[in-house]
DNA sequence: CGGTTATATAACGATATTGTTATATAACCG
DNA sequence: CGGTTATATAACAATATCGTTATATAACCG
């Protein structure tokens, strides 16, 4: 579970969701990423270091450019997670619809 | 999107996640979920405080309890966040799919 | 080769996070 | 009322995170 770690806290942060969504629309280099933002080269390398430790983007070499896309197994591994809360909370929700069921006749 | 800063942070947390998974299966008082943990009651209620900032449980007054609850809100906000990525993913994955069979013919 | 471009890394300060202990609040029970 | 139980909060230390500037590396181009 230590790269369910890595992967929410990497999303946690605007900046590296705001990558990703650059990144959801094509590969982008480095270069390319900084430029919307305000904020230094150095600064989105970092970012770009967490997301890739997180493995939710890859990076091939091409000359001396890095470009980045998008990974799939991050997302897999939460989705899968978060899937344990979405049927709990189905499973509460239809626990609540027979509360209210068992509540209407006594109104 | 502020909140989802906060969602995705206090999932990045192993202890948190581990309380989600408990009321997963029901609603707990915080000394409920103090048990299993190796970790003293205020550092328990803070991380319930965080998760119910990121909306991600909701608290009831019983007398002196406060039974948790899962809620549905912040996941149902991730989801669809998530559903961006993986519409990306998918499409990239087309594409990569294109590019090998349009490889097939020349090796 | 020498200058420019693309990217990474180191060092540093500011702030946030996570745990602890000590203590406050407030409901419950005899 | 007085003690116990359930929970929250404050204060503090240790560590992590995020930005910056300065600098390193290495490919590219004339």
């Amino acid at each position: 579970m230590a790269s369910l770690d890595a992967a929410f806290s990497a999303l946690a942060d605007p900046t590296r969701r705001a990558i990703l969504a650059r990144l959801a629309l094509g590969e982008a280099t480095v270069m390319e990423l900084v430029e919307p933002f305000d904020m230094t080269q150095p600064a989105i390398s970092r970012h770009l270091k967490v997301l890739e430790g997180a493995g939710l983007i890859v990076r091939r070499i091409e000359g001396t450019k890095r470009p980045c896309r998008l990974a799939p197994s991050a997302v897999a591994e939460i989705d899968q997670w978060l899937g344990m809360l979405r049927r709990a909370l189905e499973t509460n929700y239809d626990r609540l619809d027979d509360v209210l069921a068992a509540m209407k006749p006594e109104q």
